[in-house]
DNA sequence: TTGAAGACCGACCAGTCGGTTTGTTATAGT
DNA sequence: ACTATAACAAACCGACTGGTCGGTCTTCAA
């Protein structure tokens, strides 16, 4: 009974094996033989589960990148006053981002930078992550206005766009300082635009 | 006469078409040997001029990609109303941009992105422009609060640490859209920020 | 009991990587 | 004219890359 078990147990550690490998050093330069050793599997229990190291990148985005930033996200915006509810995010976010956070930044972010200009798949994926997560913004703004905690006076889609764009590169900022300060300022920076989104 | 050209040209080319190559691949998937055949030297040539590959990709950073980005930075800014000329600052971007640079984005934001956190070199260097960059912009800001240009109530390290992660994010978010239309929304929501920071 | 299939192993492959070594040519200084 | 040195050229190297393939073991249905 525990064989089953086992087995599903391979290509999970596969998969999370390879998302650390991939975050510490990216797609390219992520080691087949590295992630190999590290699970203390063999080469063939790898083309096993994945055909090609191609689809393994994909898997890794696909279940393991991607659900784990948008969690965090969507449950963040069921709220009517979105610009309280974002900055609450960025306070927590910055509360709880870890050293290793810091150092290696957004896994999305960094294989959005690698692969998007020389490989369709990543980016496609990428793109329709950072697509839903403007169109959820553009949305939370659109129910502030509603609900009059946001400025009519804004254009939401401008602002969702602007929004995520100083989301990733605030924190590929803080990547290459590698310093909390940094990453604290340029929250209250962040905050203060927010704020002045209110009517 | 022309041989003493001719050895300056050596370097130079290795230079220009190493630079090309890392800002196509990124440092790491650059090939030498890519680069020995598109500038049709040797691989003698090129290791009598750069020792390592290492040296070839601080040299690209230090003499190529640096100096291209603040050339232009730095001469928008001299003004005592910064929110103006950084504003046509972005239009003019915007208005320059060219389809290779939606695909492959801000050749310091990439090697910052992949390379600070596996090479402090690299990650020195990147973050010595960066530094240079928001405190130009911090410096840009006081002035502009000096002549009632900047309202006195912002905190310009903040803002300043903002701006300058905002326009690598929309770079990057522009890359992964790969789509020229956002990148237009994203300016507007840009210059509604900073038209915010007026008295 | 047998047979089929999924899960896995590890030796092996061709090709590429950055880097070294040895050798040649051209030029500048004396 | 002679020599030292810069500026290359190209063969070569070991390490490593992703990927293949023949074979083994376990599990389960018939």
């Amino acid at each position: 009974m525990n064989v089953v078990v086992k087995q599903e147990d391979s290509r999970h550690r596969l998969l999370e094996v390879a998302a650390a490998e991939i975050y510490e050093n990216g797609y390219q330069a992520a080691s087949i033989a590295t992630i190999l050793t590290k699970t203390g599997l063999s080469k063939g229990a790898l083309y096993h589960h994945f055909p090609k190291k191609l689809v393994l990148g994909y898997a890794v985005l696909d279940e393991i990148f991607i659900p784990n930033c948008m969690a965090r996200w969507t449950q963040a915006l069921n709220d009517s006053d979105p610009i309280s509810s974002i900055s609450a995010f960025l306070r927590e976010g910055l509360a709880c981002t870890t050293d290793e956070n810091i150092r290696l930044g957004c896994p999305i972010n960094n294989l959005s930078q690698e692969m998007s200009p020389i490989d369709e798949g990543f980016r496609q994926r990428i793109n329709a992550a950072l697509t839903y997560w403007r169109k959820s913004t553009e949305e939370a703004f659109k129910r502030g206005q509603q609900a009059g905690t946001v400025s009519l006076r804004i254009n939401t889609v401008h602002n969702a766009t602007f929004f995520v764009a100083s989301m990733e590169g605030m924190i590929g900022l803080t990547k290459s300082a590698q310093n909390r300060e940094l990453l604290d300022e340029c929250t209250q920076g962040f905050i203060g635009y927010l704020e002045g989104l209110r009517p």
